[in-house]
DNA sequence: CTGCTTTAATAGTGATCGTTATGGAAAACG
DNA sequence: CGTTTTCCATAACGATCACTATTAAAGCAG
């Protein structure tokens, strides 16, 4: 049980199989099928592992959904640091939802969103998957409001401009795109989506406080 | 194997549960918990019903789901009424999305969506359950763009108006609301983006054509 | 080569899945 | 009443679920 920086091993078997890459294929899997609904039969025969490998490698079901959760969310400080770098805060949501609007139309993945779908009911006995997938939701929405009140306090904004809606609306407008895609909409018309779903925003100051 | 009317049996032991009342349960069994992932277990204990009367009473669990499902979207020529009897189009979807943003924070029912989440993701085997939602919402889809197309022809909305792009982001905010509502976001927060989602609608012609 | 350690593959574990056969009780009809 | 019809309850069906015990195989150290 020692702290193993999971770079390299002494000696014994090694690994006849890429982690990472099946760790991809799981995703894939969850990502097309969901949580409790993607069976480990499924995943042996999306990963091209067995079994006790996927066991040996990544614990359970539940560890292993969690780790193809977080890969496909990916770190929630480079989406931070997306956020900061954007000019404004209507760029960094405009370009949030624009993203989703491509990633959920690709031609080799899934259509829609994992994070919206894969879990989006279930037994009892994956409320904690659910609550965990809640949890990448909601820091991504608080991402969104840091970034909006900024604007606020930089002048971008005016002052009476509400973070928590304008939040909201990005994320039901980002995870109801899922459910077009996954309907059948094609990239252009979530695009379009995308665009129309920015209208209520104020109209930016230009200038502003420059400092910030 | 005749046409019966449903209505009246001639002889036999009549049923022992209130079938409409067993229905609602099963729907709020699927609501709370989706197709695949609720089982006829738990549907035994919701309804109060043992299996093989659900069986004889229903089918089988997926046409109970599609019984429970159509109950809950309720009759789509009710819906393309009430569009018709609003005022406007704007006023329609308003009222649309407004219905839903109480419905999916009810107190005495689950939270959001059946519609959107209970069939979001799954197995092949439930692959005509999924499309049996995607119907539906299709179908609701349409409705809205008919009625858009109707004001646009009566000269109340502009007519470089986008209809599709209007159904279809009133459509994505709708179903996104359903995720918020089961991440915990209460009935002002959801009615607060409902409004926010209508910022794009040109404003309207007073007056218009009349007719139509 | 002989140990030692770790993984791989086969073949199972008990539990639960959706579904149904069976046997008898209950209600309406004649 | 007896007959017919229908429904209810118990118990089980085969299939699949997530998961693992067992044993063989593969690499390194000596």
């Amino acid at each position: 049980m020692e702290n193993a920086p999971a770079s390299r091993r002494k000696t014994g078997r090694p690994l006849s199989f890429d982690r990472e890459a099946a760790l991809e294929k799981a995703m894939l899997a969850f990502w097309e099928s969901g949580y409790e609904t993607t069976s480990i039969s499924d995943l042996t025969a999306a990963m091209g592992v067995t079994a006790p490998s996927i066991y040996a490698a990544f614990g359970d079901k539940k560890r292993l959904f969690l780790e193809a959760m977080r890969r496909y969310a990916g770190d929630m400080d480079d989406l931070e640091r997306a956020f900061s770098r954007a000019p404004t805060a209507q760029d960094a949501v405009t370009g949030m939802i624009e993203n989703a609007a491509k990633l959920y139309t690709g031609d080799v993945t899934p259509k829609g969103c994992l994070l919206a779908s894969a879990a989006a009911t279930g037994s009892k006995d994956a409320a904690d998957v659910r609550e965990a997938a809640a949890k990448e939701r909601r820091g991504i929405r608080a991402i969104i409001i840091r970034r909006i009140e900024r604007d606020i306090e930089g002048g971008l904004l005016p002052p009476d401009t509400k973070p928590r809606v304008l939040a909201d609306l990005a994320l039901a407008v980002t995870q109801g795109m899922s459910v077009l895609a996954r309907d059948g909409a094609d990239r252009d018309t979530l695009l379009a989506v995308a665009k129309a779903s920015m209208a209520g925003w104020p109209s930016p100051i230009v200038g502003g406080n420059v400092a910030s």
